[in-house]
DNA sequence: CGGAATCCTACGTGATACTG
DNA sequence: CAGTATCACGTAGGATTCCG
């Protein structure tokens, strides 16, 4: 499947403010940046899941090929563990690991913060779009 | 210019773990996500910046073309003030509004969680890497 | 059911050249 | 200096088909 192993994404070094060391803050933005990592954790976040439950679960409407790709790379990382029952038909359970639900608690600051200032943002959106050449 | 006003960008709605509501987490995501937005405003966060000051102070050399993106799109979500001097040559100054302010301390809980955990991850990722077929 | 393999497209990014 | 305009490219993501 070539998830892209490790030398792609260790580009970025990346100099914090006061502490100026850089970590591995890019690998957590790709993941958290791309289309569905952050909601299959939030769903996640509720409990144990089949691989269709989660399909259908995700607002939007995910293809089979981007769960998979999703749930692996979050696999990866450790933050999901992949429970396959050897039955027939067979059953794939998904759950958070202890990483992962630290991680959903870092998705639960971001979705606070975005409500909290969502509505800023969208307001000058606006005003920096109506002061844009009238073309 | 186009950067691709709001329509596009207002694809998600996101249905959060015990609030079940959507939120506007797509668009705070969106710049989190990409290449340069957050090492922009960790710079911006230790002072104002001009244009080639900006450029030259980011690791890994971007473009003339990402920046002028990067800070448009900042300042158009109202995290980046842009002061131009109508001097010669020109003078342009870019410095952290108050809501980028609040977005850099969200970057700051976003980096220290990544220095916690990015060992971790690391090291799950080297483990499922040999995991993986041999190939 | 839970994928893998293949093909295709849109978009983010980079490189380069030009301008006021 | 601080951009804008063009082109060129890689890849994330979607659609479809096939498999155990």
């Amino acid at each position: 499947m070539s998830l892209g192993h490790t030398e792609v994404t260790t580009t970025a070094l990346f100099d914090l403010a006061e502490s100026g060391e850089d970590c591995g803050i890019r690998d957590v933005l790709d993941r958290l940046g791309d289309k569905w990592s952050v909601q299959v954790v939030v769903e996640l976040s509720r409990g144990v899941r089949r691989f269709r439950e989660l399909q259908r679960a995700l607002p939007g409407g995910i293809s089979q090929r981007m769960l998979t790709l999703t749930v692996r790379r979050l696999e990866r990382d450790g933050m999901v563990s992949r429970t396959v029952h050897p039955t027939v038909p067979p059953r794939v359970d998904y759950e958070l690991t202890d990483l992962g639900r630290s991680l959903a608690h870092l998705v639960r600051t971001l979705t606070d913060w975005s409500l909290q200032h969502h509505d800023a943002i969208l307001d000058h959106r606006a005003r920096w779009d109506a002061a844009q050449p009238p073309e």
